[in-house]
DNA sequence: CAAAATTATGCAAGCGATTGCGTTATCGGT
DNA sequence: ACCGATAACGCAATCGCTTGCATAATTTTG
């Protein structure tokens, strides 16, 4: 059969270094590679030629024979919240070091798009990257993965019946602590805006309110707690419902960043002030939130580290000779961070005081942390 | 040569289709792909094995065959800034509508790392979208693109001397406007802190606000243009360097969002109020920048658009089969968002109205655009 | 100095999918 | 009943690179 037509692209191949030198391509192959078998003497000539040929080695092909890609797929709800853009940053630089690709795909936290995105993945990288979407319920694709022999580890939001490492939060802990430092504060209506609580990461960290209202006494009021979904929408929506209520939350603990601005940006346009009308905290730490007027309480950023624990933890699995796998599941220390959103009676000194042990130090401007 | 030890990934090939059919091969791929010489009865008894075996096409095979591999290469300089997270959105957005996947790597606004990034892509993606980093002067690598007959687009920041389409905003007309908005406000010692003027669109910026200046009859001052970087520590540095003058800047002109940031902040620490005391307008669409006190006026945001721009002109390009190409550059419209940072006078409804052409929805909170 | 060991290279078989062309049935037409 | 047309499928080459094994050339060893 003929050569294809070629019509992009008119590619160096190692036959035609080798070619030139009037030598076989495995040759060429083997010295490129610096092989001990070969020469010195050919391994420079052939490089030589190669760099004059300005050769690039058909990654293709060397994946098709090599069985792997030196790429890992990563799909996320979302691109541009500042969460998982610095998660994907601490992805990319740790795949840079190693020498993977990295491949981004949004659910855009819808179930199906998920699934496609999986699938297309599947049998194109060598190990994936997840943090569900807020729709996700069933778990077959990632079975499917598996299945095929693909290593893939979970972030932030994972399944729970599902073999895989996975890099969390403490959830429960987080929650319990956010809540608390609003029951410190002086709230006593605390309100939960939050994800669906099919999610382990929303149950968790749903768990960690009622725990701390438990702890201090406070009655658990079902009404208070609206668990439909981390996007802007959802947290303005479940904002206009909790001003209705009577008595009306005295403090919201929202699930995301993005629910938090909403409830900043409703509570404002209602001339809502907070904290003295409303206390806020969030779970999350969009860096916006410490220079609004109320710096928001939320937690230290840690979209990095866990972005790039979780790259770590997959290229190890995809790079690993044993067959066992012990699967674990780091969970990333991070603290919380007060702010004014939370603390009710400006210039308590008092109060703030005794916050210390969660005081970061951006919480007054003197250092404030912002990352670029 | 023995088959390679299936260490990874017992995958399912045709061949194995083709064994539990007694067909050969070719037919399974033919029918896999609906060839009208395959009977439709061979169709579906090939498609329901495939189905029943979980089959998978192998990519990395169909892309050696192909020659192509359905995967656009990013190349950008940043990925937690809202404005490149937008525009990775809209990237992502128009590749997944098209079958393309989207690789993604980031320069670090770093010349040396741009290159290797470029390299790597170059054998091994269909078409390439990039935004230089602050650092570029060499091109070279992207000549080599061409040659290697690899379509790139520009987008933000394009060199002038590489043949591509390009995505830009108007530099220079946005530097005009956004200048001449500060004049208009009453501020006379405006200053512009942005990046190097080696890049064509910082250049075009400050020949904007140079123009501004010149028509408003304002003295250009050299002193008060710092052409450094657009990250946010560039930002501080560059606040500080400007708050020694005397006289000190009445107000600033800032080439991107972290840059505009850090001015914020700074000037909140150095108890330096905006606007009473200094103007701000920044060369950025970060929605952080609504919700400050004050807002500040910026551009609105227009990332997706200019990503989903480049990544359709991309694709278009790879797709095309025509040679002769005419390369084009998109100019984004995109309008301007006058915020309260630069409106000197608060409560001085005739200026504001005299802005109206400008003045957003969001500009007072009736309506404030809030995207995520 | 012949045999064994070493060194340097070539051959060819894959990796899995695609496809031009050849081959075998099947069928209608006269 | 014979022939060309059509339908349905198989063969084998190919994409570019890697690598086990064979081979040829050179050196070492007894």
């Amino acid at each position: 059969m003929p050569r294809l037509a070629r019509n992009r692209r008119t590619s160096v191949t190692i036959y035609d270094i080798a070619e030139k030198l009037s030598i076989s391509a495995s040759t060429v192959s083997r010295a490129l590679r610096g092989h001990p078998d070969i020469r010195q003497e050919t391994i420079e000539a052939v490089k030589a030629m190669a760099k004059k040929l300005n050769y690039q080695p058909n990654t293709m092909a060397q994946n098709l024979r090599e069985r792997r890609t030196k790429m890992i797929g990563l799909v996320l709800p979302e691109i541009q919240s500042s969460f998982y853009a610095s998660v994907l940053n601490g992805i990319e630089e740790v795949a840079f070091q190693k020498g993977y690709q990295v491949m981004v795909c949004k659910s855009g936290e819808n179930y199906q798009r998920e699934l496609v995105q999986v699938y297309a993945l599947s049998n194109l990288v060598d190990g994936m990257l997840v943090c569900l979407s807020e729709q996700t319920q069933k778990t077959d694709h990632f079975r499917h993965l598996k299945q095929q022999g693909t290593p893939c580890v979970f972030f932030d939001r994972a399944p729970e019946n599902v073999a895989g490492h996975r890099v969390l939060f403490e959830d429960e802990a987080l929650g319990f602590a956010l809540t608390e430092n609003l029951i410190k504060a002086g709230f006593r209506h605390i309100a939960h805006l939050t994800g669906p609580n099919y999610l382990k990461a929303c149950k968790d960290r749903l768990a960690g309110y009622q725990k701390a209202l438990q702890q201090y006494g406070l009655p658990d009021q079902p009404e208070l707690v609206l668990s439909v979904g981390f996007g802007y929408q959802d947290g303005r929506l479940g904002f206009q419902k909790l001003m209705k209520l009577s008595p009306r939350p005295d403090a919201i603990f929202a699930g995301s960043d993005p629910i938090a601005t909403a409830v900043v940006v409703e509570a404002r346009r209602a001339g809502i002030s907070i904290p003295q009308e409303l206390g806020l905290a969030t779970f999350g730490s969009d860096p916006m939130h410490t220079l609004l007027d109320p710096p928001v309480t939320g937690l230290n950023p840690k979209g990095f580290e866990m972005g790039s624990t979780a790259a770590q933890l997959c290229i190890q699995e995809i790079e690993k000779t044993g067959k066992s796998t012990r699967y674990k599941t780091e969970y990333l220390k991070c603290d919380i961070a007060v702010r004014r959103s939370s603390v009710k009676l400006s210039g308590d000194e008092q109060l703030i005081a005794s916050y210390s042990r969660y005081l970061k130090s951006d919480t007054h401007g003197d250092e404030l942390v912002y990352i670029y």
